[in-house]
DNA sequence: CTTAGATTAAAACGAACGTTTGAATCAAGG
DNA sequence: CCTTGATTCAAACGTTCGTTTTAATCTAAG
């Protein structure tokens, strides 16, 4: 290998069409981003994305991937933590929330980069593409399944049910406080500028999560937490 | 105009595109939806789209609006309603949540049309497409405007800014749930039977909606409501 | 230098897209 | 009955899509 070559090095070409196809899928949606903006946004061959990725569908998957299960697996061992610093004790709801939204609220306030996935992959929730769907599912099932384990240790009293409900909620509440920003700043008339638009929302929407999380059932008077 | 004829009656077209586009548009999204497939389903011919409506793009909006139009009135005459009962004094911020969140909980139980349309207006929340953000933008304006008014007197203590963000985050959270009712399913592993899903989580949605509107501002102590 | 394999390049593929055209068919008034 | 305007129809338009192909080029080992 050549450090004066003029040609990309390898894997780079992989990288650059991974950037920027999540640019792109961010500002246009998976189907309105053609190969072509791709590839030409990335300056490599229109066929470099089927000779690395063997198809569009398996692009956006990557696209996905390498930010999510990287996220997942520090909500794991965030959680893994939180039952080690309990020490048998079942781990505080509050404390269980946090681990699974931090990953995702630092990585949204890290950069650009992370920005756009937090924003694509709250989009992505919405998608009625089959395999989108059943990548999602098989990237969550592991992490949802030790939330909910964990969720129901630190609420006894509270019905299965009911907690999954919640949980429902606070992933949609923050997907969608993330994609949204900008939509939402349309209605809302806030001008919100990009760079530290998370930092600012981040306290804020834990707040508003753990208030949900903690409401009354309904047809019950207590608090669950 | 005679019972018997074999064509259809005048605006029955327009409406029948109207409906299968609705269905199809939730089974696939806007752009994967192509109109040989909706006027496959509704029964006319592949012009027809064209003739009624002018092209695909008018034909979204006026999916949308057919039924956004109806939900954002009665949006205006619930807090309407509300102002009046409450004879001068402001109205209290859970009243002011509940006109705006009522209509879209109704419309989403009511049947599989208004189901369908929720859902088709929560992923659209986050369509990237200039048109329907234009569109939105024109539908929600005045509601938010007159929303964010009637919050603002409520809570005469709490900074707007922080109205909206919460303001924000119930919209997100609302359609969100309605939206990823069946995605969110996968990853809770929770069968929800479509009929009465809506149902079962207004009153659980609203719970969570109003914990999270009261819940202490992020570095205070007291709650907003 | 030669060669084998990996990568890039330019060009073309068939399919599907939204849209348009022009004739056929309809309903209704004179 | 004839005409007029609205609507429906089959067919085709040009464009763009994701993908494939085949040759050219690069890299690195023999």
């Amino acid at each position: 290998m050549d450090a004066r070559r003029t040609s990309l090095s390898a894997g780079e070409t992989r990288t650059r069409i991974l950037d920027a196809a999540l640019a792109l899928f961010v500002a246009h949606g998976f189907e309105a981003t053609s190969m072509r903006m791709i590839t030409g946004a990335a300056g490599v061959n229109l066929a470099a994305v089927n000779y690395h990725f063997g198809s569009k569908d398996v692009l956006v998957q990557e696209v996905l991937r390498r930010h999510l299960h990287p996220l997942n697996e520090k909500r794991m061992s965030a959680l893994d933590a939180a039952e080690q610093a309990a020490g048998g004790q079942p781990v505080r709801a509050s404390m269980i929330m946090e681990a699974f939204f931090d990953g995702s609220l630092e990585l949204a306030a890290a950069g650009r980069e992370g920005r756009d996935f937090m924003r694509l992959l709250g989009r992505t929730f919405t998608e009625p593409s089959p395999q989108v769907r059943a990548f999602l599912s098989a990237e969550y099932s592991a992490v949802i399944s030790r939330y909910k384990q964990a969720l129901q240790r630190a609420l006894p009293g509270v019905p299965l049910e009911e907690i999954v409900w919640r949980l429902h909620f606070m992933l949609g509440a923050m997907s969608h406080a993330v994609s949204g920003i900008d939509s939402l700043q349309v209605l809302t008339g806030v001008q919100i500028d990009e760079p530290d638009a998370m930092q600012r929302m981040a306290p804020r929407l834990m707040s508003f999560l753990l208030g949900g999380l903690r409401a009354p059932l309904p047809g019950m008077e207590g608090r669950i937490d």
